[in-house]
DNA sequence: GTCTATAAACAGATAGAC
DNA sequence: GTCTATCTGTTTATAGAC
């Protein structure tokens, strides 16, 4: 059993089952999903899961490593300073919004980590906490010090950390619901004007929400 | 096989497997809920199944005309008139918003049944197609209508149309994402109280909208 | 209507050849 | 590293007693 905590893929094997895995597990669930399927939608051997990952579970955990890794590059916000005036504050968030809202809409990758992240966490399974710690608790942390900055609130107000989960509601339910917003939309995929315009609509949201705190609590 | 399709639970071995399904369907998938535990859970036999049902997949059907049966309730926006002035309008949606949020953020039940039509829809099931059109599609629309009187634009629009979703996934999140809050929040529930805070939340940013909507397309 | 017993197909894991 | 073959347990569905 070879480097069976390595996120880097050498192997084109073991990336390919990564990505198979992603997807499959994204698409029907950890359960549903079968070693033998994963292995062939990967031009893989069923042997192969156990021999690079240890068994299922293994290639479970290389599936969170890898969304970690892609989320830390799309997120990246961890790098900047953090800006000192509302006005940097608001614009901070604005390119955050439209960045996760570009990578969201239309990447295909995205819909496999998304709908795999959401089952996780959702089923609470064994890398449930894993997922919540490494992935998402910070970030909102970040997005909530941003928002309070912007609005001149208490960045760890329950009213300030509610808000921005309705904010973070909106852009991943372009992600999780798409589905059947293409259907309503009568389009068969969203194509990159299309998530503009979806980045302008949730940036306006995203200013109308923040005058509205301002208002209510000053 | 006896009534296979009847959404009325007169028998209470059926009641209790279809409240039983609806839950692990839910919260594994369809297909990582064995009939076994689904029997259990309801304090059934396993042969019941395919004898009220026809089978596994009858289950889940009787699953989709629960769920629908209850968003009926919970939405009852058909029976009123549709109001005249944007003012009604705006009211319309508040107290759509208001209802729906109570319901997503408390109601145990509620949980299952989200995860259960957000799981069909993604993994595209036999399914997906009537889920769509009985109970996502005309809901929608009737919104977009809501919408559209209070602003005074055009309903089927594109971007009335993506506003209503983006309205959408404010509420659905604090369902959908309601492990990752609790943490967060540091509740164990949500309670009343803070199921009205949510809704004042999430009403202060449909008006927001609103206005900002006005202002841009006039 | 509800149960037990069983059939036929499937799952994940592994031993060993190459 | 990759493959075939096989082991062991679990799945859904069903036949038939009561």
């Amino acid at each position: 059993m070879p480097d069976t905590s390595r996120a880097t893929d050498r192997n084109p094997t073991r990336a390919a089952l990564v990505e198979a895995a992603l997807h499959l597990f994204g698409r029907k669930g950890y359960d549903a999903a079968s070693t033998r399927e994963i292995a062939a939608h990967a031009g893989a051997n069923i042997a192969a899961i156990a021999y690079h990952f240890g068994g299922k579970e293994g290639l479970r955990l290389a599936c969170v490593e890898a969304i970690s890794a892609q989320m830390g590059q799309v997120m990246a916000l961890d790098a900047l300073p953090p800006p000192t005036t509302p006005d940097a504050a608001r614009q901070r968030l604005e390119s955050v919004i439209r960045q996760v809202a570009r990578f969201m809409a239309s990447a295909a990758p995205a819909q496999d980590m998304a709908a795999f992240v959401l089952r996780e966490i959702t089923e609470n399974g064994p890398l449930a906490d894993t997922i919540y710690h490494r992935m998402m608790e910070q970030r909102h942390r970040m997005l909530c010090q941003l928002w309070g900055r912007a609005t001149g609130t208490d960045p760890e107000s329950e009213a300030t950390r509610l808000a921005v989960f309705a904010m973070i509601g909106q852009v991943i339910y372009f992600r999780i619901g798409q589905p059947m917003i293409l259907r309503r939309m009568g389009w068969d995929a969203i194509s990159p004007d299309a998530a503009g315009r979806i980045g302008d609509l949730l940036v306006r949201n995203l200013h109308a929400a923040l005058a509205a705190t301002e208002r209510t609590t000053p």
